[in-house]
RNA sequence: GCCCGGAUGGCGAAAUCGGCAGACGCAGCGGACUUAAAAUCCGCAGACCCUAACCGGUCGUGGGGGUUCAAGUCCCCCUCCGGGCACCA
């Protein structure tokens, strides 16, 4: 179609799309046409982004882009994810490594079960057909994927290895059942995991407020791998701070330690001092022996402060308090208030800022260090899922718990001091929590400072049997069993006799079946299977079921990109050397919102898998790269906003280059975009300057690609010095800072100088050779933002090799640099003129031109000069009085 | 409440190590080409003051202070916006 062989004045451009005509001497840009061909080429060599085996001499890089959710539709936020690494990946070609870059997808889930009810589709059918759309419009974009290694993480040679894994973390105990509180959403009617829930409500329903419901669970034991995760977050320097923050938060380490109190014999208590009011509950003698010798223990990170403690609370869920309502029916309404209150707080999601109830049980416990009798209460700010559930108050030093005994009337015991101030200064005010304290009535700890009083009352208790030095943590252990159809089938069963039995790995993998009805109640769909579910026990021969559960998709999303490395392997979920070679990933780049899910259960599979020998590595991800969401109107591209820009709109519009292009010029990678489609017009205008230019001169350059003698003309020196000031920019960039948008206004400035040096150019002020190579260079330094252009233009310019196996330019520092250089003038800091000097000039050079300049002399004449400041090559500032 | 980001022309942004604030682009204005339009090309463009016009001057990077010959950049205080965590004991 475009006559690339004859690219000069005769030729004429025919497209489909938008009609191109010859104007005079002028080509006009048609992406259309130009797009259209190249998909096509770059369709029939499905080597031409393959990555070498492991024996390639070159060393190898490791390009990743988060994988999508085949929704079937691309958005704007995938391609600018896909457009960094698309450009990372070419760029690493240039510079001559090998380089893996795949993709693949993220295939099971839910919105497949949604579209099944709503369409009468099978998840499957409209999975894959799903895919294919989108694989399609990847094309149309023209990134660089290493398509021989897809992933499809529904089909079956993919979970297959899901299963074997689980397998394998049962054997190690780290795949447990248990019964639980879990998230439960109604909307999708199954479980959530806790990353899962955002701010009490479901992550996929925003207005869905998340139950408690008790179920049987299969869990992962993440929580064996809490403090490594915590401490590797130290070795991942190449990741945003942002990130490595919000994972150690999330991980929520807490030192401190566990103490038991112990808790008063319920008979002994004298009628009286029983809680007012409690009425004539009779205290059984058997409940009265549960209650002997029984001990609360509690977890602080201010044990410092226990002499302080006036009161003991107890979550309301708390087995003790069970007891104690079982036996006292007016306890029970009481707390039944509070269980309901912690409640409606949890699933409204503002937990901090209910307001703080309780009740006394009417029991006593002691205080281990001094004997003193505390009452027991329960409050509604106490949770049982962390630490022991239960806390010793300490109004005083703690800001809650003053809150509560302000409300209650409880006792206050100042036991620490500021420790600047001493003694003498009488009472901080309260409630007064600073570690930086003394203690006081304190027994024999009075006097020690706070840090040193916490590691010798941690001993104490340990060495006196109640208590000891511990740690908590926040992460909780990740529950992966959801009841819903389309995930990953969990490889377990269940005997009447030999009770939980893993499916043996020969029989892998169990395959999900294809016919099944989806409706969104009543537990998980496969169990209305009797096919699937019924089946016998590997052990005994008798009858078993399977579970009926399926695994969390973020399972399928945790090792991906291991199985990228030998996706077709079916003995096991890679070849060890193969991993070995390829890993850790040089570069992962997504978006931000997979900070603390995908990337922290990638990084926890990554060290099981370690510890089960099959990898050599602690960590998965070198450099991790968060980039910002695309804007529109000042909200987030969302549906439900209405302000979503279709990618196959702006690349009928404006072409796939001009696209993707855009996506890196309007902002930092890191930082938000702000998506303004006269932008993207813009960046088309630009790209048809490039293309009319190198048409015109294309000829010439082609003719002088043998080289020759570069004459020193003015102009070309310029346009020789800015080309390679422009290499050096983005050369230095890709290694460093990634701003794209300034690497693609430095390539517009390159553009600029060479248009506006055209009346020279055609003058014959460069010759042949000098035009070619700066043609040459600048096609390279396009290729990794605008590849169709590129290409177009290297076979314009006469070069047959692959432009992306093409070396990337070199600059040479002699030639980006300038002669003269413009050194701004000061007086006292004020900018007043400038001169122009040598680039070569010395100090004392510098200063005699700024001060003999005529406007300097003139408004320095007649003051005395107490200073010259000189910065070589920036600046003169002359301070005068 | 705690922890991260961010705030610069009409708009997206640039200024990488304390050294000419606003590169590059969008929108806008003026001009050339054209019968006309589109496309393209050339030029102008932070605000204010002075001027017939030039010349020139003052102010200006969310607000207030400070350090410095010099601050968008460093220090202290504050406001607003975005994100994460949160009765976590």
């Amino acid at each position: 179609m475009a006559t690339i062989e004859n690219s000069g004045a005769a030729t004429a451009v025919k497209g489909d799309a938008a009609p191109a005509c010859t104007l005079g001497q002028e080509v006009r840009y048609n992406p259309a046409e130009i797009e259209a061909r190249w998909t096509e080429r770059w369709a029939e060599q499905p080597d031409l982004y393959a990555a070498e085996p492991a024996s390639s001499a070159k060393p190898k890089y490791y390009v990743l882009e988060m994988l999508p959710y085949p929704s079937g539709v691309l958005h704007m936020g995938h391609v600018r994810n896909y457009s960094i690494g698309d450009a990372l990946a070419r760029y690493m070609w240039m510079q001559g490594y090998n380089v893996l870059h795949p993709m693949g997808w993220d295939a099971f889930g839910l919105p497949a079960e949604n579209a099944a009810l709503k369409n009468n589709t099978p998840p499957r059918e409209w999975t894959l057909k799903n895919i294919a759309a989108m694989k399609v419009q990847m094309n149309r974009i023209g990134f660089s994927y290493d398509w021989r290694n897809e992933i499809t993480t529904c089909l079956p040679d993919y979970y297959r290895w899901n299963q074997w894994f689980f397998l394998k973390m049962f054997e190690r105990g780290l795949a447990y059942r248990k019964k639980s509180k879990v998230n439960w959403c109604p909307q999708c009617a199954t479980v959530l995991a806790n990353e899962q829930v955002v701010g009490g409500c479901c992550w996929r329903h925003e207005e869905q407020l998340v139950e408690q419901r008790d179920l049987e669970q299969w869990f992962l034991r993440i929580t064996n791998y809490a403090q490594e995760l915590l401490d590797d977050l130290s070795k991942l320097g190449g990741w945003p701070e942002k990130v490595r923050t919000m994972q150690r938060n999330w991980i929520g380490r807490s030192e401190g330690a566990e103490i038991e109190f112990e808790l008063e014999d319920w008979t002994d208590v004298p009628e009286d001092e029983k809680r007012p009011n409690r009425g004539t509950a009779i205290l059984p003698a058997s409940n009265a022996a549960k209650g002997m010798g029984k001990r609360i223990a509690v977890f602080t990170t201010r044990v410092d402060t226990i002499f302080g403690a006036t009161s003991l609370q107890l979550a309301p869920e708390h087995p003790l308090v069970k007891q104690m309502c079982a036996i006292d029916a007016e306890l029970e309404r009481a707390v039944e208030a509070l269980r309901e209150q912690q409640k409606k707080a949890r699933e409204s999601g503002d937990v901090g800022a209910i307001e703080k109830h309780g009740v006394f049980t009417g029991h006593y416990a002691f205080n281990p260090f001094n004997g003193e009798r505390l009452p027991v209460w329960v409050a509604n700010y106490i949770l049982l899922d962390y630490g022991t559930g239960a806390i010793m108050s300490v109004p005083a030093h703690d800001d809650r718990d003053y809150e509560f005994a302000k409300k209650y009337g409880l006792e206050m015991k100042v036991v620490i001091l500021p420790r600047r101030s001493g003694e003498a200064e009488g009472e901080p005010l309260l409630p007064f929590t600073s570690e930086d304290s003394l203690l006081i009535n304190s027994g024999d700890f009075s006097s020690l400072g706070s840090e040193e009083a916490k590691r010798k009352m941690a001993a104490f208790a340990e060495e006196h049997g109640f208590g000891k030095a511990t740690v908590t943590f926040r992460l909780k252990d990740w529950g992966v069993s959801r009841q819903r159809y389309w995930g990953t089938p969990i490889p377990m069963l269940y005997c009447e006799k030999d009770g939980i039995v893993p499916v043996p790995e020969s029989e892998l993998p169990v395959l999900l079946p294809d016919q099944v009805a989806i409706t969104q109640q009543g537990g998980s769909p496969l169990g209305r299977i009797p096919a699937f579910v019924n089946t016998t026990c590997p052990k005994c021969g008798g009858k078993a079921r399977r579970e009926t559960d399926t695994m969390d998709t973020f399972v399928d999303s945790s090792w991906y990109f291991y199985r990228y490395t030998d996706a077709h392997n079916d003995q096991a979920p890679f070849a060890a050397e193969k991993v070995a070679y390829w890993f850790p990933i040089d570069q992962y780049i997504g978006g931000v919102e997979h900070a603390i899910l995908h990337l922290i259960y990638s990084r926890f599979w990554t060290k099981v898998m370690r510890d089960m020998g099959l990898i050599g590595i602690d960590e998965p991800v070198e450099r991790q790269f968060a980039q910002g969401m695309v804007i529109k109107n000042g909200a987030k591209m969302s549906k439900s906003k209405g302000n979503v820009v279709s990618p196959d709109e702006m690349i009928a519009r404006y072409g796939a280059d001009a696209t993707r292009m855009y996506s890196l010029f309007a902002a930092p990678p890191d930082r938000d975009l702000d998506w303004q489609e006269d932008g993207v017009a813009g960046i088309s205008r630009f790209l048809a300057r490039v293309y009319r230019f190198a048409m015109k001169h294309g000829e010439r350059a082609r003719a002088g690609a043998g080289a020759g003698p570069t004459s020193a003309t003015p102009t070309t020196q310029a346009l020789l010095r800015k080309l390679h000031q422009t290499i050096r920019k983005i050369t230095e960039d890709f290694a460093g800072r990634w701003h794209f948008n300034t690497c693609i206004a430095a390539i517009m400035e390159l553009v600029n100088a060479l248009t506006a040096a055209e009346p020279q150019i055609a003058a014959g002020a460069v010759p042949d050779a000098v035009l070619a190579e700066i043609l040459r260079s600048l096609t390279l330094l396009l290729a990794p933002f605008a590849p169709y252009l590129a290409f177009e233009l290297w076979e314009s310019i006469g070069q047959t090799d692959n432009l992306l196996r093409a070396p990337w330019p070199k600059f040479d520092e002699a030639l980006a640099k300038e002669e003269q250089i413009e050194i701004p003038v000061q007086i006292n800091g004020k900018l007043r003129s400038v001169v122009c000097v040598d680039s070569e000039a010395t100090e004392e050079q510098i200063r005699d031109a700024a001060l003999s300049e005529e406007k300097i002399a003139a408004l320095t004449a007649g003051k005395e000069v107490v200073r010259v400041i000189l910065v070589p090559r920036k600046l003169v500032n002359i301070v005068v009085k």
